[in-house]
DNA sequence: CTCCTTTGTCTTTTT
DNA sequence: GACAAAGGAG
């Protein structure tokens, strides 16, 4: 067993009253949390069943849950160990009739969302070109992961007329979602939230089951998350959260940093503790992050150091353009396999998945195995959405969106005139879409098109039937024989419609070994499942291949070789936070790369192109500023000043040179050489060597030496207890003894 | 009703 | 550049 340094210790021994674990990048927090657990089940004396461990991804958790089995040995299956989502699915399944829905309810991903919004536009005869249902769906997401309903949305809105036809929006969207017998992402959480509210037996009975809570990646709730644990945590209080609030990375999505920062302020009584020690990465790369995220403001701070060497320095190299670029990680990627390394050690990072293209042309002709993680969910594939649709239709028929889908996919000569008909004939009769088709004979508006929506309705019954007793992989089966759906695919004889097949094959085997896994494989169990995967989830750990993916999705993960590419100005950090006022959004892209520095183990390698396509248009971007706060020293390559500065060498200068968004703002040739936090001078900073120092953490010390590093100050102090550490002096805090 | 062409919008990140 | 929505012809 792998021993625990005194603050990790610390952390798992101390098991009641809230408890609040700072852990910095590669701290071992998850070793930390399941350590906990197996110390409360084997040392405590504590239920397995009494335990929740909550995390973000279904891989997180499924890690956790093994984790927890190895430390635990037997006895551990009792552990809840699962994401917020799903959490919150198996409570709604439970008792979300208390609140008026059936407990058979269909989860909408952010297609559904969109496809029910703009029915709502429509019918509310509202101009699509102003109210775009991406705007309203964000404004309602917003409002949900503060806990707003609809009904609180109005009264606030009271006065402006915009954010009132928004409520109304809102209300609809939600009286839509309940016919459908539906829940979006965020009502999952809402919802439980509501229930757990109104009803005192079944807050109780969660309460008293989870006595021990444990939250993952804490600084990515929003506030209805952080709400619902205060909730569950509400009787015993045994409530462990582990986060690092430089990682925050998740705004976006309505995290709310405050959660972390002021843990304290809703616990008075929460012991904190910071787990400061990396075990992941080489001293380079760790004080390249640290230099980095010192240009953050708003941070509880925190001291990360590591007692491993310096390894390699950082490599930056900056190309004409993105194919060069990629044409340099595939070289690098290979060399590293040929010195006896393996792909599954290389990850390429980059900062929108639209940039994952030029990569994995270059990798395939470099031979180089590679996965993409993102893009396109498999889930939210067509075909494989079609699929589901008709799963769905069977499931869940009160789902209107469902069989709209799949009316007339395959064709069937069912058209939009007949659609709109049926729907119209349901809502004046207020049943639902498959009742409507059932009686496809009454309604009068429809002569032609009866006989086709007949054949279907008695095709969509027969399934229904045949659901009762086949198999879940049977069903499937019926339903792509019945439908002629991959037939008709294969008479395309493309690639692309042979993909799709894939696609749908794959799915079969995920239902058949959905059915293999579960004791009890039920339908809506599979649905339940599918609709709450991430991207991130389907990433397996044995399998040798280099990976692709975005700087969020590699949060928690680790590799031997880190490329980090795209490091433009424009690019990352996005030109969204440069030309935003709001100076916390450039705070968060830094804390994104501060996650990006820290997955690499021995070598980090960054890239910039000077000239890139971003949708259709050429751009010419300058080195990304958080190349630039890298301390030099730490760096191989030759690192770009300015823009104007490249700019003098480049003769050929383009005669597009910047987008049009540049113009009005020239922000590419602004960025000074100093930065506001680095320490200029020495002698500001109020020791010298051979002067003794007091730290926060390590205690009194003598400094050893202060050499200039970039922007900054690195100096070496021999402390009394932990001995020689270096450390950045604008954030070391060094004060003279 | 279906197929084809044209037009417009988009993206930063995702459970 | 990619994809969806809209518009027009058969």
């Amino acid at each position: 067993m792998i021993s625990m340094n005194d603050m990790q210790q610390q952390a798992v021994e101390h098991t009641e009253g809230p408890l609040l674990i700072l852990a910095g990048a590669g701290s071992g927090k998850t070793r930390v949390i399941t350590r906990r657990a197996a110390y409360l089940i084997n040392e405590c004396g504590v239920d397995a069943y009494n335990i929740l461990a909550i995390t973000f991804t279904n891989k997180a958790a499924g890690e956790m849950k093994t984790r927890i089995a190895e430390e635990v040995g037997f006895g551990s299956e009792g552990v809840w160990c699962a994401t917020f989502h799903s959490t919150c699915v198996r409570i709604l399944r439970r008792f979300i009739d208390r609140l008026g829905y059936d407990t058979g309810f269909t989860i909408y991903d952010t297609d559904d969302q969109k496809t029910l919004m703009k029915q709502i536009i429509k019918s509310m005869n509202l101009d699509p070109k102003q109210y775009k249902e991406r705007t309203l769906l964000n404004a309602i997401s917003k409002a949900k992961d503060e806990l707003i309903s609809p009904i609180e949305y109005r009264l606030k809105a009271q006065g402006d007329w915009s954010l009132k036809t928004t409520a109304e929006i809102y209300t609809k969207y939600q009286a839509a979602l309940k016919a459908n017998n539906a829940l979006d992402f965020d009502d999952l959480i809402f919802k439980t939230v509501e229930l757990l509210q109104d009803h005192a037996d079944v807050l109780r009975y969660y309460q008293d089951r989870f006595r021990y809570i444990m939250v993952d990646e804490y600084q990515d709730t929003n506030t209805a998350q952080f709400v619902l644990i205060k909730l569950l945590a509400g009787r015993h209080e045994n409530l462990c959260v582990v986060g690092d609030d430089d990682q925050s990375i998740y705004k976006f999505r309505g995290a709310n940093i405050r959660n972390i920062l002021d843990f304290e302020k809703t616990y008075p009584n929460a012991k904190v503790i910071r787990l400061e020690q990396n075990y992941r990465s080489s001293g380079n790369i760790l004080n390249a992050a640290n230099g980095v995220i010192s240009h953050n403001s708003m941070r509880k701070g925190k001291n990360l150091w590591t007692a491993k060497e310096d390894g390699e320095k950082i490599t930056f190299n900056q190309f004409d353009n993105a194919y060069e670029e990629a044409d340099f990680v595939a070289r690098g990627i290979k060399a590293s396999v040929r010195r006896g390394g393996s792909f599954m050690d290389n990850a390429v990072l980059y900062r929108t998945n639209a940039q994952s293209r030029v990569l994995e042309e270059k990798l395939i002709n470099a031979g180089i195995p590679y996965k993409i993680v993102g893009g396109v969910n498999f889930y939210a594939r067509r075909e494989v959405k079609d699929m589901i649709a008709y799963l769905t239709m069977i499931d869940n028929s009160l789902d209107d969106l469902a069989i709209r889908r799949i009316i007339n996919v395959p064709k069937r000569g069912i058209g939009q005139t007949s659609i709109d008909r049926v729907q119209e004939y349901a809502d004046e009769n207020g049943i639902s879409f498959y009742d409507a088709i059932s009686e496809c004979e009454n309604i009068s508006t429809i002569k032609r098109g009866a006989s086709k929506i007949r054949e279907f309705a008695d095709f969509a019954e027969g399934l229904k039937k045949a659901s009762e007793t086949m198999s879940l992989s049977s069903l499937m089966k019926e339903i792509i024989d019945k439908t002629g759906y991959v037939e008709e695919l294969r008479a395309e004889r493309t690639v692309e419609a042979d993909t799709r097949i894939e696609n749908i094959e794959e799915l079969y085997n995920k239902v058949v070994s959905y059915e293999e896994g579960e004791d009890e494989p039920t339908l809506s169990g599979f649905l339940q499942e599918v609709s709450l995967v991430a991207d991130i989830d389907s990433m397996e750990d044995d399998a040798d291949y280099a990976v692709l993916m975005t700087l969020h999705s590699a949060k928690g993960l680790e590799f031997d070789n880190v490329y980090m590419v795209g490091m433009e100005d424009g690019l990352f950090p996005s030109y969204m936070c440069i030309t935003s006022d709001d100076p916390t959004e450039i705070e968060e892209e830094r804390r994104l790369c501060y996650v990006g520095i820290t997955r690499a183990k021995k070598h980090l390698t960054m890239t910039a192109a000077k000239m890139r396509m971003v949708r259709g248009e050429t751009q010419y971007n300058g080195v990304s500023r958080f190349v630039n706060e890298v301390p030099k020293n730490l760096v191989e390559g030759f690192i770009p000043k300015s823009y104007s500065e490249r700019e003098k060498l480049n003769f050929n200068a383009p005669e597009k040179r910047e987008p049009s968004y540049l113009k009005s703002k020239p922000y590419a040739l602004t960025y000074s050489k100093g930065s506001d936090f680095g320490i200029k001078d020495a002698s500001a900073l109020g020791y010298d060597v051979g002067d003794r120092v007091i730290h926060t953490k390590f205690g009194e010390g003598v400094v050893e030496e202060i050499a200039e590093g970039g922007r900054d100050f690195e100096v070496t102090v021999t402390f009394d207890g932990p001995g020689r550490k270096k450390m950045f002096a604008s954030f070391a805090k060094l004060k003279k003894a």
